[in-house]
DNA sequence: CTCTTGATAGCACGACTGTGCTAGCTTGGC
DNA sequence: GCCAAGCTAGCACAGTCGTGCTATCAAGAG
């Protein structure tokens, strides 16, 4: 069996459990539970617990910006591909929900813990320059009012996708996916209109 | 002692170790220790693990509520009132900040624990509602466009003011407080001048 | 004084934790 | 055949965990 591939289904499994039961239930024995393995063979891929939330936290990260850099590449109107893009930061399915449970959950750890602070810097770093990139494209490409403040609205962009995204995340009842997308559509909408 | 004070007292201790170390570490002997009590003592007024961290959070919505009531109530110009009282929702000083960390810790952790998660459902519809309710006013004061989709616009407003929180607590080098305020402020800006 | 009630202290139990460690298994090279 | 390397299994240790429980202490009521 390929390493990467057994990597990565034991990260899986660290997700599921994050998922069901939280990240203080993700110990070394439940996962190995989860996985159907002995926590010997859990250990031998990640050596400390730490680790373990560290590949999950990684994992999470590079799935989202893969399918984001599939979005980007697809082809079509500007506009409705940008706001592809963003969508996929948001939990619109099954997919992008776990993705999301697994991000807040380490989310929130990370402000305790150095290691993961770092990789969720790096991570929202990304997004943030993306969303400001967002805006000077509009901006550019004269859809956009030449007036506006890129660097404020690409804060503001960030803000509402995440936002929506622990919105949707939380009170999907609320704020269903169909939801979250017409508010993120109305609000790239507003840069664009009003001009 | 006066009772009300005692709990307050411990609840706070909660506070602190979840804010140094996390909820996980929010343990009966750590949360004891921190307060400079016993295990004992600490379960003849919380009972439960799960009521000491029910606790915690309901006194971060009760203090939040209680200070954006006292900035709704203060006199001046609506809509600088109406962005104080979001303010309060934002991490922008010492004592906000502790509210936001513990708030995050522990809506990260409503995702699979059900008590806290109708706690934060009702909590969150608050703050929704107000975001609306702001919406709503503007419109009908006449400093809004008449033809806002209020729900809409409600619901975007909620994500920015979320969204910002998220982003000033987790990275406050890039989103200090004064950028955080500039952004919020610019947001209702949108709402009002594009007239 | 006694009696009661509220508050505090902390032991004991069984369960769970991360990690160090050894022992066994499996597979491929020679 | 045999050896080595990669992998798996799981025990052992020293902790921490939540909670049930009893014992002690302080103070007010009668």
């Amino acid at each position: 069996m390929d390493a990467e591939q057994r990597r990565r289904e034991l990260t899986e499994a660290v997700w599921r459990v994050i998922r069901r039961d939280g990240v203080q239930a993700a110990s070394v024995r439940a996962v190995a539970r989860e996985a159907g393995t002995s926590m010997g063979a859990l250990r031998h891929w990640f050596a400390t617990q730490d680790e373990l939330l560290h590949v999950a936290m990684t994992r999470v990260v590079e799935r989202a910006r893969s399918r984001a850099e599939a979005a980007a590449a697809a082809g079509g109107p500007l506009v409705p591909r940008l706001l592809r893009v963003l969508e996929e930061a948001l939990p619109l399915d099954d997919e992008r929900r776990a993705e999301a449970e697994v991000w807040l959950a380490l989310t929130a750890r990370a402000l305790v813990d150095p290691a993961l602070a770092e990789l969720r810097d790096r991570s929202a770093g990304e997004l943030h320059g993306f969303c400001t990139e967002v805006v000077r494209v509009l901006v550019a490409e004269g859809v956009a009012r030449a007036d506006l403040d890129v660097d404020l609205e690409g804060e503001r962009l960030y803000a509402v996708v995440d936002g929506l995204a622990v919105h949707a995340l939380t009170r999907p009842s609320v704020l269903p996916p169909g939801r979250a997308r017409t508010v993120l559509a109305a609000h790239l909408a507003t840069l664009v209109d009003s001009s």
